[in-house]
DNA sequence: CAGGGTTCCTGGATGC
DNA sequence: TGCATCCAGGAACCCT
């Protein structure tokens, strides 16, 4: 899936086409992605102003004009992309979905806003704006690591007991909000922190240096648009770039990118989940 | 409760 | 070219 970065650009990617625009139709192919929608969302959206496209971990909010947001998560093949035009000469224009084409929002602009998901582990719900933190998929995320929330207090406190690998806590949803398995190996990484160690068995110091590598990962990622695997695309159709930038991810076998480091790319497998990291100068 | 394996689903890459 | 197998960016769920 799209992680953090990939969810913010593609935020960013449709703040034109729906912020401050109205869904004159909510075409809904199917009742359910990863979890049944709720059964009247297409009328819910009908006639809404998008007034605001926020992003909270991995989850894309859309505020509407209705007192309710949408919340719409990409799982791990989802895409949103923009098409149709935009001067709205084409209103009454009514292509056929392509396959997986769950969701296509029309909006009074004249641009069609589509959501494809090969794999439906995305999901969609609505809620009540004012009691979004108390719903369900978003009440037990954690701070989000761009924010004043996570420092270096509160990850010393959060790794304090955790008995699981560091890998794995970094990827606990509920301990930082939107890191995935690529930017957690390529943070590892930069932080020459051993995938396989105890998070609780980190120095002080190491857990430290996570938080400045953790935002700056993220921040260097959403400047280049994101990453992009496979038939991964941005709002806009154009690929990101952060995959150049990969120093861990994807390379086993390759050479080790540390200054002085002899060592190369090791994949290993974490909880069922491919870890690839440097044994040598990761420690 | 914590930790780890399994599972949902489709499609692309790889191997024979 | 065809078919089987493996693997994938997530994360809830069900075990122990």
């Amino acid at each position: 899936m799209p992680e953090l970065p990939e969810v913010e650009t593609v935020r960013a990617g449709l703040v034109p086409s729906m912020q401050g625009h109205v869904i004159t139709r909510a075409e809904v192919n199917r009742p359910d992605l990863r979890w049944p929608f709720p059964d009247d969302m297409a009328q819910r959206l009908t006639g809404a102003t998008v007034t605001a496209l926020r992003r909270r971990s991995k989850y894309i909010l859309a505020d509407l004009s209705t007192g309710e947001t949408l919340i719409i998560h990409l799982g791990m093949s989802g895409r949103m992309t923009v098409s149709g035009d935009p001067l709205g000469q084409f209103h009454h224009d009514h292509p056929a979905p392509a396959k997986h084409d769950h969701v296509v929002f029309h909006m009074g602009n004249g641009a069609r806003v589509t959501f494809n998901d090969p794999r439906r582990f995305g999901a969609m719900d609505l809620a009540k704006t004012d009691a979004l933190n108390d719903h369900w998929l978003i009440k037990p995320i954690g701070p989000e690591p761009l924010g004043n929330g996570f420092n270096e207090a509160y990850l010393v406190k959060a790794f304090a007991a955790k008995n699981t690998p560091v890998k794995t806590a970094l990827l606990d949803q509920r301990l930082i909000a939107g890191l995935g398995n690529i930017y957690v190996c390529e943070v590892l990484f930069r932080a020459h922190i051993d995938p396989t160690r105890k998070a609780k068995d980190l120095s002080k110091k190491q857990i430290a240096s996570l938080v400045p590598i953790v935002r700056d990962v993220l921040n260097k990622a959403i400047a280049a648009g994101g990453s992009s695997l496979k038939d991964y695309r941005q709002a806009d159709g154009e690929l990101g770039y952060f995959q150049k930038a990969f120093q861990a991810y994807d390379r086993a076998g390759h050479p080790c990118q540390t200054p002085e480091c002899t060592g190369s790319i090791a994949r290993i497998v974490q909880s069922g989940r491919s870890t690839f990291y440097c044994p040598k100068c990761q420690r």
